[in-house]
DNA sequence: CAGAGGATACGATTAGGTTCGTAAGTAACA
DNA sequence: TGTTACTTACGAACCTAATCGTATCCTCTG
């Protein structure tokens, strides 16, 4: 019933593993290690030992034919963002789409975004 | 610098509690217990537990002067609501306000949504 | 074939969140 | 005034997340 895309919920940091291998593309630890390493300190033990509990999660996939394994994310960021999505609008929006969305829009919006997301409206409802 | 509004990050057993505040208004704790009881069995101690660390993270104010005390939150749920958003949006979409409203949108909204939201975009140009 | 370099695995530690049992305080009434 | 009923306070237990040190395990090279 409850599809398993349901109990995708990544935590703090393995969202931003997730981020990297999003950008990146699948990546062996050094990797990821390097890439986080970009913005903060993180030992290479902590990543390593993260991306293994995110494999017990499934929330990534790993290549072992090689002796240093190729991470890659399991679910698409899409999949994970609309997941993340849900659960705060049923957290703290009563489960209104609207009510969020205004809420994001009220809050500072560029002229730019204001006209995508016009656009993105008008598409919608083709 | 950082506004003590930017800390603001209630955990679930806490949005819990403040979700029935914003809907009920100052309450005791006997009060908040029983409008949880409706959808979930927690004890008593643990409603009171969670409200005075709420209280010492300053999510909630209380009045003492009476012998049962009276919480309110501390926060408008506007503010907590924007604050969750923003957060959000930093972890997962790139700081990108227009790309969370997207996938919100994407998903599924009906028309009558679709229609609101148009209206508050024209409302924000102004 | 031995050793160095680099990889994974494992376990310990710390911190925060959630739950609840029990102790202790207090107001009011019989 | 002593008992009852209800309240807050405290602290223990358990779980998950995050971090890292250390052990172990290849695999290539000299």
């Amino acid at each position: 019933m409850a599809r398993d895309n349901s109990s995708i919920k990544p935590t703090e940091a393995e969202l931003t593993l997730l981020n990297i291998l999003w950008k990146i593309g699948p990546a062996t630890v050094r990797q990821i290690h390097e890439s986080v390493s970009e913005t903060q300190k993180t030992g290479y033990t902590t990543v390593l030992k993260i991306l293994q509990i995110m494999h017990e999660k499934s929330l990534v996939i790993r290549d072992e034919s090689n002796r240093a394994h190729v991470y890659a994310a399991a679910n698409s960021e899409m999949q994970t963002q609309s997941s993340l999505i849900k659960d705060l609008i049923g957290k703290a929006f009563g489960g209104s789409t609207s009510k969020l969305v205004m809420r994001a829009l009220g809050d500072s919006t560029s002229k730019q975004e204001i006209e995508d997301i016009r656009q993105l409206l008008d598409t919608l409802e083709k």
